[in-house]
DNA sequence: CATGAATGAGCTTTCATTCAT
DNA sequence: TATGAATGAAAGCTCATTCAT
């Protein structure tokens, strides 16, 4: 046992290590050797974890993402009130999206590079359902727009990734009052 | 002239070959000697044109930038009506992001990583003060709330770069009439 | 009893590893960690029975070349009749070389590179001292021409690596009267 | 046309190398950081002339091989004479083996070890067309045995192959004497 | 005796950049 | 201006070997 756990905290140490430089010199300028250091343990030692950089990268990815979607659905059990659980949802993401910046910058990254497997991303993709599923009953209710889960996401979940971008450049910053606006208006956009 | 001309062709040439391969590939699979091939250059040629890979990247982020804002206030003149105003500009943003694919994810990719300097993003920045001045004009006359302007943007703009991203990936296209049901989300998400 | 026995096993697994992965992969590409692999059994495990890689090759090599002079003088004692006693050893040999093919593969490998120590390959050297003797009585009977025995083996011996060679390639396959053919052409080469 | 010559003196200066480096060191232990030391050039200018070590290797069995069959038929004109014939080939071959001390070594590993694509083997074989053509019109004319041609390779040729060997190992080395010697045993073994 | 984990050294290969022409 | 050739530095990765258990 102590041997296990002494093996996944440098596992830990190493996707860690991974997740800092990618988010602050980008995929392109992360070496392995970096990696290794910050990690405190010798280049070849990742190989004993990983199979190789793209896996590491695959990896953590997967790690990241399957720690989002335990973060949105804390919490939440489905309440008669549509408005109130998808508030809970809301808030669950806001609170990751701002607060764990690390880990939603490197999300963001890989949304947006072709820097992770197309497979590791689509397995990466079915997280969010309980959400789906909200909206769904919400517009059988008749009190969500009738239009696709995609433009549900674009105009209430995917806002709070530029409000993570523009905080952790610290060009914006969310203060409570506005963080109750930006729910409004995501509300606002999909309400009947 | 003649060769002025073919200076200038083959400085666009090496600004799309690198567009396509960062998009295609990510700033780290895009080695000059590729983006030499794919312009029908000697590597050496670059440095003609350009001090070095960051400034490549740097000239090309700025290019497709100031595209984009030609692109935002095409046919734009500031008239009585805000909401027409704003959707004129709007549906050309649209119309970038969904039309202009390639140069709409290259956007992202610079917006979601550390790959191109601060300066240059800085510079960048200034392109949709137009827009900004709209804004706060609607919020004067009591059309639009009263929310910071990155607000605005975050649920007015931004979801367009999700839409685009999606069609890009083939997950999903916007219909004509779906294009009319996400202004109207992004309306909503706004107005008074 | 049992122990030792269980040794002896891992030790010749070792070995048998190694023969196969070097002759099928070479030697350069026949790393510690695939020969434990195949032996099944740690790549710390190895350095319990050898000292290190040279040691297991350099042993691997005398065992073979043990193992084939075994079998060269299998059934042999000196008759009246010298082509008869040649003719017992020949057909050993040719034994050798074209049913344990991977045995001789190896030995062929060795004798061609520079991937055994010298050492080794002097204390290899001494197995065919009774067929040297052989030759020296032919000689003296006036059987045998009076040439080198470098050159009484280049001429009976030393073909049969080729075919050996051929046969584990495919290329060529000896019949039973090809055999009967090659002895000859052995025996025609140094006969007076 | 002077830089033409300056990068094929490259090329050479790089095979030559390698084959240095092979025969002395074995493949395992050849670095592309040696070659390129050797070859008084950086390690990354080798992959200007070559696609990677195999290649490299690849190229230079091919030169060194059709170097061997130059050599081969030099002076050859098909005379009547059978044995003369042959001779005249058999000590060119001789010559090659024993004097080209260091392509023949290098051929042998080739042949002996699985460190070139079996495709350059494939193309490396046909080169001793003549040769076969002249033993089949020796056995027309009832001069030569009726066996294989691999066995008439195994028993004339071959042989060099060994005493190429104790040369080049200082073990033994073939008098002026020796070599008449030598050829009269290969052509027992074959003539009828 | 046996091992999985760990590693420093070194491997092949690539890259951004320069230089002679 | 334009280039093919060249390269030092560094990348990702492997390997023979060791060590704590």
């Amino acid at each position: 046992m102590a041997i296990r756990q002494k093996c996944i905290k440098k596992r830990k140490a190493l996707l860690n290590a991974t997740l800092n430089l990618v988010n602050n010199n980008g995929f392109h300028d992360a070496p392995m050797s970096k990696i290794a250091k910050m990690a405190e343990v010798s280049p070849a030692t990742i190989y004993i974890y990983f199979e190789n950089k793209q896996d590491l990268i695959n990896q953590l990815y997967l790690e990241v993402k399957s720690e989002f979607s335990t973060y949105v659905f804390k919490n939440y059990n489905e309440k008669d009130c549509i408005k109130d659980s998808f508030k809970q949802v809301w808030m669950n993401i806001a609170d990751f999206k701002l607060n764990q910046i690390e880990a939603s910058n490197f999300l963001s990254q890989c949304d947006n590079t072709p820097m992770i497997d197309e497979d590791s991303r689509q397995a990466g993709l079915k997280n969010l359902q309980p959400l789906i599923n909200l909206w769904e009953r919400g517009q059988q209710k008749g009190v969500i727009k009738l239009i696709s889960p995609y433009l549900l996401y674009a105009y209430t979940v995917y806002p709070l990734s530029f409000l993570s971008n523009m905080k952790q450049k610290q060009t914006f910053v969310l203060s409570e009052k506005g963080l109750e606006e930006a729910f409004e208006a995501a509300w606002d956009s999909i309400k009947l």
